[in-house]
DNA sequence: GATTCGTGGTA
DNA sequence: TTACCAAGAAT
């Protein structure tokens, strides 16, 4: 009994080794098997990068983040020596900002407390900010040949259709990740990890599975059963609220009044948009114009929808030019040039174009 | 352990 | 339009 089941893992690792070879995917922050042939090592910095800014993020958006990163910041020390403000507008636009407040904190206690130098051990990686149990993994496995367990969604979603698991996510987790636990060995870690990654990214995939093109579909339970399409099991996602809240575009000549917004929590540690309070009843024009930064001729200039994680948001757009408006102070805003705007996250960016018509 | 945290693409 | 989803981490 042992022994098929050995057997049958290391046809089912040689196989999708195999198409992983044949396949040649190229990535942006991927060695390339003939660079590797040329002596070519993956770079401990690249690939720790790429795998932040991968977290929750396709590859298509994610890919010109990493080209123009890596251009500015050739290596780990370089980033640490960047300025807050600057990283945080260099990361404008790819979402969940804890991610570049972590990014630089990592990057600083590489350089001041490990020489410059990214441990090369799951523990040693995981201590750092920002990087967790997948990312700790990804980068021994990927950078330093380790065998680690590398688990993100793809894999989750590979395992429960090769086994069938029963069991709905989240609760599968466990269960899940011990599964591709099994599957691990010494032999390329890292190109293990990659091929499993690129299996659920282009072949195993949430809508539409390609089993006619899987390698693996020889030993998918789900494959065999009829409906792999149905795996993974899920628990229901409950209704996402609904919050309202007013944006102000406040002008002066070219420039824009923005704040730079709380250190922790939404949007945090980026520059945005003076708002109201975000709250779960609409505002009217009254209360609008009463929760403005200053006292000013505020227009209206309708409203912008905007998704996020946990929340659906419908922020209303007032703006006004605060030329002949020298009295009323309302506090300290950065006045930053329009073009200075693509700094901003997304939502402020939708707010900012639905008063272009005063910009 | 449940919540919080973005964005853009796709069915 | 709605819902789901993508190489998760921190609290």
């Amino acid at each position: 009994m042992k022994a098929s089941v050995s057997l049958d893992r290391a046809a089912l690792r040689s196989s999708l080794l195999a198409w992983y070879d044949r396949q040649a995917r190229t990535l942006a922050w991927r060695v390339s098997p003939d660079e590797r042939r040329a002596g070519v090592r993956s770079d401990p910095y690249r690939v720790w990068l790429s795998e932040v800014m991968l977290q929750q993020t396709t590859v298509p958006h994610a890919t010109p983040y990493f080209l123009s990163f890596t251009q500015r910041w050739p290596t780990v020390s370089d980033l640490a020596a960047v300025e807050d403000g600057d990283l945080m507008a260099a990361w404008a636009g790819l979402g969940y900002y804890a991610r570049a407040r972590n990014l630089l904190a990592c990057a600083r206690a590489v350089a001041d407390q490990h020489g410059g130098v990214f441990p090369d051990t799951e523990e040693g990686l995981r201590a750092l900010p920002g990087v967790g149990a997948y990312t700790a993994a990804a980068v021994a496995a990927i950078a330093f040949d380790r065998a680690a367990n590398v688990v993100d969604g793809n894999v989750e979603r590979v395992m429960s259709r090769l086994f069938a698991v029963e069991t709905p996510l989240p609760d599968a987790k466990p269960e899940l990740k011990a599964l591709a636990g099994d599957l691990v060995t010494d032999e390329r870690p890292g190109d293990w990890a990659q091929a499993l990654m690129d299996l659920g990214a282009t072949v195993c995939k949430p809508k539409g599975p390609l089993c006619d093109r899987c390698p693996v579909s020889a030993w998918c339970e789900a494959f065999k059963g009829g409906a792999p399409e149905t795996y993974p099991r899920k628990t229901k996602k409950g209704d996402r609220p609904r919050r309202h809240g007013v944006a102000y575009v406040l002008t002066r000549g070219d420039a824009v009044a923005l704040v730079r917004r709380p250190p922790k929590g939404l949007l945090g540690g980026m520059l945005g948009l003076p708002t109201s309070e975000w709250r779960a009843t609409p505002y009217d024009d009254a209360e609008a114009v009463a929760a403005a930064p200053i006292a000013g001729a505020w227009r209206d200039f309708g409203a912008v929808e905007h998704v996020f994680t946990h929340f659906s948001l419908t922020l209303r757009v007032f703006a006004a030019d605060k030329a002949g408006n020298g009295g009323a102070n309302g506090g300290d805003f950065v006045w930053t040039p329009r073009e200075g705007l693509s700094a901003l996250p997304s939502v402020f960016l939708k707010a900012a174009r639905a008063a272009e018509r005063l910009l």
